[in-house]
RNA sequence: GGGCGCUUAGCUCAGCGGUAGAGCGCCUGUCUUACACACAGGUGGUCGGCGGUUCGAUCCCGUCAGCGCCCA
């Protein structure tokens, strides 16, 4: 007996482990099926499950066990990724909160302590990820930095430098002041800071009282100037181009250049050059040859080390040193001002560069850094998502795709941190670098250039995080080596992620996957899926307060609950607003599944392998046998074109619009019934069809369909995963089992309707009496006189024979008028209130479809099809129409 | 400033050239022997505004407005 409830706290674990220990999830690399792979965004070691994980997960979980009952051999790549920054920055944190320091311990001590956090704390959402039903392949799960996926990081930095695809450079980077790092331009966030424009003035060299006032929102810049530009053509400062000024403070002479960068509208036109702490600056020093001094050290303070004396300020230099870039500000903007050299303060709303981690305003800094050549990568990446051999669903991610790529900027990959792959690059004593998958190698190539052996000194820094991540679809198949494994599920069928890492991830991998393997892209789709939001719409976020905890759902609703909402929410396009109704709401549907096989159990229905349903012969069981044929239909295309939310809604809408509110209410009278053929061919088509629905369901609630597939003896416990996805059975003329039961719930609706509107107590029962009816009609009211009685609240159905009896209220269903007399309890001019009101309905209709048929140019140029489903909807309304009269014309009297 | 998207019933959203739909909410009944996480019935919309294309526009085009996101 099944209990009064699904007890998912109960059932849930059992049948995920039942499933992880039969091998449910393995892929067959071996076997001859054709595979369906999906590489899992791989999550931070450092995370934990959040309902942003939950929507993605369930999304590639779905596809995963569809494909799979489909024969496919699926392959859900498992695995998680060491998120260089985030979790340097968790253990030193935690070693903070012992007292230690990760500069004190040093590099090695501090990665053994990382090792160890990850073997303690690194398998938390490995573990989560089973609580919402992910079957992954777990013996396959890979790790970023483990040896595999480090050989294959190696294997790429020495092959993309040895084609000049990866060099070192010295360039501005995007400075990181609190982990000290430089970052790539994707880790850095604009923000809207309340802050002023300096207007400074500098002198005019040997024109003395004569100035050039630049405005600037760094002033403690300036100490780095070395050129002011003005445009070429704004005439205030012609003369001026090709004199020098004397920078104030240092005393540098710098001289003034004509540069269109410089905008005349903006401030006062002329604007200082401070090439080593501005992207536009240095552009415009190199087009002049200006050098580049800096004045900020790796902490933002103020080093005078780049700035040569003698100073025109040294009292006043000496006291900057070692300052923080605000303090220095503040500093500056003082002694300008007592030196009258402060021309004015505006207040300006800047927008500030922030580091996306540290939350700190990010510095520009010269330094020497690892580049990859994107701009040369990326071209056929471009080409693939142009010539469709990636496609975006839905496809308007794909212009944002190229906006990204066709102005991409070098890659900077070497990061100023320890927790990540070191790069394999040694440097000799004259500073000769030597690029090479291990010291020995590096150490021949050296010996070979120098004739002898010489110390060699390993680069102390990482690759970004995204540079492992970028080989996730080949990497974790164990290339550099031909695996197997490789062979068969590289490419990918689909990526599953957010809009948010198109340009981390999705993009890099593009370029890495067809560099590496053969011009062939990483996977075939890539689907984009919105936001979770809280109910209002709002970003989910701590400060708010509006996080909602997956975990906590799944302990209140069950796992099932929570997929079906999401399926149900997931849009085209759309973010996905969740609100903890919503997952209760969907919980009920679970509950009606739940409900109806206590039903189906009560009644002795159980699989029943031996029925067939090509061999049916009453319209009832042929009816519900075309429907979950068309409701497979419809899911399995909603499935295949990505529409988790139609995918839900035709399930759901067959499981508790047809089969539970009308197929399993038809059937009782006949489970009542004696035994017999009838039925028990009632209870095959119900195990028939109930079988189908948990199949059909199985994707997006494994949990419970897998319960009752067991319970019901399709098939063994944890077998329901691994089951054939249902296709279309053969129903004999389903057309006429349609048209009866369309028929059949056509009146019971109408005589439910008109038995609401009058206030009939549904204890009372009334005869319906049938006038105008057809021999066919007759002939189904008689099949199915104990439906009627039963739902219609009816005692007997027969013709009217002789006078109308007095009070009767009375509804068309298509050619016959049933007639209810209600004579004790029915209100005579609301039934002709209510009868004219159909009547008018009717007529406005028609009126409607008449105005339209009659304008000549609709019936000369609309589609044929079209004006003969308007003839005959015309035909329908005054057929109505009539017998509204008829049944007004006989309670007039 | 550039780009993308959204605006349909009280709420959340489907539909996207030819009868405006769903779920939830709300109202009215009902503990009808699977289910009150239920059953039955009902209420509710000039499909953001204005133009255009078309025999016909919620749907296509233009424009305006409001909202959201991305990039500068």
């Amino acid at each position: 007996m099944l209990d009064k409830t699904f007890d998912h706290a109960a059932i849930e674990p059992r049948l995920y482990q039942g499933w992880e220990d039969s091998g449910a999830f393995a892929a067959h690399p071996e076997g001859a099926a054709k595979p369906f792979t999906i590489m899992i965004p791989p999550p931070n070691i450092t995370g934990s499950l959040h309902i942003g994980h939950a929507l993605t997960m369930t999304v590639q979980d779905i596809l995963t066990r569809f494909r799979r009952m489909q024969g496919r051999d699926a392959l859900w790549q498992p695995g998680t990724d060491h998120a260089g920054i985030a979790t340097q920055m968790v253990v030193e944190r935690l070693l903070a909160s012992q007292g230690q320091k990760r500069r004190e311990m040093g590099r090695e001590a501090f990665l053994a302590h990382v090792w160890e956090w990850k073997r303690e704390s690194g398998g938390t959402i490995t573990r989560q990820l089973r609580r919402l039903g992910a079957s992954l392949d777990w013996p396959r799960e890979r790790f970023t930095m483990d040896e595999g996926l480090s050989e294959a990081v190696r294997e790429v930095f020495v092959t993309l430098h040895s084609q000049g695809l990866l060099y070192r450079d010295k360039r501005l980077v995007n400075w990181d002041p609190v982990f000290q790092t430089a970052i790539s331009d994707l880790e850095v966030e604009s923000r809207e800071v309340k802050g002023h424009i300096w207007h400074l003035r500098y002198p005019v060299e040997g024109e003395p009282g004569r100035f050039v006032t630049v405005a600037t929102t760094r002033p403690e810049t300036m100490l780095g100037d070395t050129a002011v530009a003005v445009h070429p053509e704004d005439a205030r400062y012609t003369d001026l181009v090709g004199k020098h000024l004397v920078l104030p403070l240092t005393g540098r002479r710098i001289p003034v250049v004509a540069d269109a960068y410089s905008d005349p509208e903006k401030g006062t036109g002329a604007v200082k050059i401070t090439p080593a702490h501005d992207f536009n600056d240095f552009e415009v020093g190199k087009r002049h040859g200006l050098a580049s001094p800096s004045v900020l050290d790796a902490d933002a303070k103020v080093t005078l080390a780049e700035i040569p004396g003698p100073w025109a300020e040294p009292d006043f230099l000496r006291s900057l040193d070692g300052l923080d870039r605000f303090a220095a500000r503040k500093a500056i903007i003082a002694k300008l001002e007592e030196m009258e050299l402060l021309a004015a303060v505006e207040p300006h709303v800047n927008q500030v560069p922030h580091g996306d981690r540290s939350g700190v305003p990010i510095e520009p800094r010269l330094t020497m850094q690892w580049y990859v050549d994107a701009k040369t990568l990326a071209q056929p990446a471009i080409r693939a998502v142009e010539t469709g051999q990636t496609v975006f669903v839905p496809r308007q991610w794909e212009n944002t795709f190229f906006a990204w790529m066709r102005d991409i900027q070098p890659w900077c990959v070497s990061r100023q941190l320890w927790w990540g792959h070191q790069i394999p690059a040694w440097y000799a004593p004259d500073g000769e670098v030597f690029v090479a998958k291990t010291e020995a190698e590096a150490q021949a190539a050296a010996r070979a250039k120098f004739g002898r052996d010489v110390e060699l000194v390993r680069d102390p820094d990482v690759l970004d995080t995204w540079f492992s991540s970028a080989l996730w679809p080949f990497s974790t198949l164990g290339w550099p080596q031909q695996t197997p494994e490789l062979a068969k599920y590289y490419p990918g069928d689909v990526l599953v992620t957010g809009f948010d890492i198109i340009f981390f991830w999705v993009a890099r991998m593009m370029m890495m996957g067809l560099h590496f393997m053969d011009g062939r892209v990483p996977f075939e789709k890539v689907y984009i899926h919105g936001l979770v939001r809280d109910e209002k719409g709002q970003k989910m976020s701590k400060s708010k307060g509006n996080v909602m905890d997956p975990l906590e759902l799944i302990e209140a609703y069950g796992t099932d609950a929570l997929r079906f909402t999401i399926a149900s929410l997931t849009g085209p396009g759309r973010d996905v607003k969740l609100g903890r109704k919503r997952v209760e709401d969907f919980r009920s549907f679970g509950t009606k599944i739940w409900n109806a096989a206590r039903f189906l159990e009560m009644n002795g229905i159980k699989a029943d392998p031996s029925f067939d349903p090509a061999s049916a012969t009453t319209p009832l069981a042929r009816w519900i046998l075309d429907g979950a044929n068309r409701a497979v239909a419809e899911a399995t295309a909603a499935l295949e074109a990505f529409r988790f939310d139609e995918y839900a809604a035709a399930s759901y809408r067959f499981v508790w619009g047809s089969f539970c509110d009308w197929f399993l209410e038809f059937a009782k009278p006949v489970l009542n019934g004696p035994d017999g053929p009838a039925k028990d061919e009632v209870k095959g088509a119900a195990q028939h069809v109930f079988g189908t629905i948990l199949k059909l369901l199985h994707p997006a609630m494994p949990f419970m369909t897998e319960a009752l597939h067991a319970e019901f003896g399709y098939g063994a416990e944890c077998t329901l995963i691994r089951a054939a996805w249902p296709g279309a059975v053969p129903v004999a003329d389903a057309e006429a089992a349609r048209e009866e039961l369309d028929w059949l719930v056509g009146l019971i609706g109408e005589v439910r309707g008109v038995r609401a509107e009058m206030n009939v107590p549904p204890s009372v029962t009334v005869p319906l009496l049938l006038s105008g009816a057809s021999g066919t009609t007759l002939a189904r009211a008689e099949a199915w006189i104990n439906v009627i009685r039963r739902m219609a609240r009816a005692t007997e159905v027969r013709p009217l024979d002789g006078a109308v009896p007095k009070g009767v209220a009375q509804v068309v269903v298509g050619e016959t008028t049933v007639m209810l007399p209600l004579a004790d309890v029915i209100d005579l001019s609301a039934e002709r209130a209510r009868l004219g009101q159909a009547r008018a309905k009717a007529e406005a209709e028609a009126a409607k479809v008449t105005a339209k048929l009659g304008n000549a140019d609709f019936v000369a140029r609309a589609k044929e099809e079209v004006v003969e489903e308007n003839r005959d909807r015309l035909a329908a309304f005054q057929a109505e129409m009539a017998r509204l009269d008829a049944a007004l014309a006989r309670i007039a009297g």
